[in-house]
DNA sequence: TTACGTGCAAATAATTTGCAGTCCC
DNA sequence: GGGACTGCAAATTATTTGCACGTAA
């Protein structure tokens, strides 16, 4: 059992075209993981499918779990936080930074910052460069500047 | 007993002077307080005590709970956290927006942003205005940014 | 006096870990 | 076949809550 996540060639000529497009997709992400010295298991292809095949996302653990679970893919609560972070490790996912009790995990990788809507938690993409950081701060001896994160912090007017 | 964190009349010219602006802060405090809705308890002073004497820091609440039984203010640690939070709707402290999984709470209010060492999770703020945001992004319909921060994160080089 | 605070311990919530069994290469 | 992966349940960590008692106004 557990196939429900595989790829069933579909009927019909647009059909056709988002199966090898599919077909493209599963195949990159099996290298990808392949790559990242990552086995591409049927846990991970799955989760990988979910993630990336619509569009940019922020998810938490919770809600990855509860979404492959919909999708008939049995995955443990535990299976899926690894594997987020084997994800996040591996180059294929952003951890966000934000308070708040959860983890967000961000599928787009370029550059770019984020709404956070104070009252739901919600998180959201700002569009395109809208935010540019004018000046950097010296980093400190011996140290080096990773990343810089901005959160825009919204709430009702 | 614990009467620890209670201020005693030292003797010399200069620790007098030190005594009259710890009196005068003190004092600001438990106005600042009352004015919040927030009775001036043994409690809230002593923490307030051991938060804003420092100048600028950044506080955990296990890390705040420590120094306070250190200091022999006998809190408990539920009372630090709702002591955090309760001066942070108050105004006196912010909380800070990095990921891990703990919270941090700042006594600096003015506009400024942090660095953050990601193995060891330090958190320091950056000094001055070396940051500046140069564009912000229009607010979705129907609200207003209420706050950017801006983290930047370090490695060792 | 009396409502607001506090301490304690138990409850939650998010995440991690240990280990026995399973699957990919 | 063998080591990497997974699932489950139990362990951790950070934080919150319920309730009896204490204390400031």
């Amino acid at each position: 059992m557990s196939r429900g996540a595989t790829i069933t060639p579909p009927a019909g000529e647009t059909a056709r075209r988002a199966y090898d497009l599919q077909g493209c997709l599963v195949h990159d992400l099996r290298s990808k993981l392949r790559g990242a010295g990552l086995r591409p298991t049927r846990q991970r292809v799955a989760l990988g499918w979910l993630l990336f095949a619509k569009g940019d996302r922020h998810v938490t653990a919770e809600r990855l779990y509860e979404e492959a679970t919909l999708s008939r893919v049995p995955v443990s609560l535990a299976t899926v936080y690894n594997t987020l972070h084997q994800f996040t490790q591996a180059g294929l996912l952003r951890e966000i930074a934000v308070d708040g009790a959860k983890t967000y995990f961000d599928t787009n990788l370029s550059t770019h910052h984020h709404f956070l809507v104070e009252e739901t938690n919600a998180l959201f993409d700002i569009p395109g460069a809208q935010v540019e950081v004018g000046r950097l701060p010296e980093p400190p001896p011996g140290m080096v500047i990773d990343r810089v994160d901005v959160v825009v912090r919204l709430r009702k007017a």
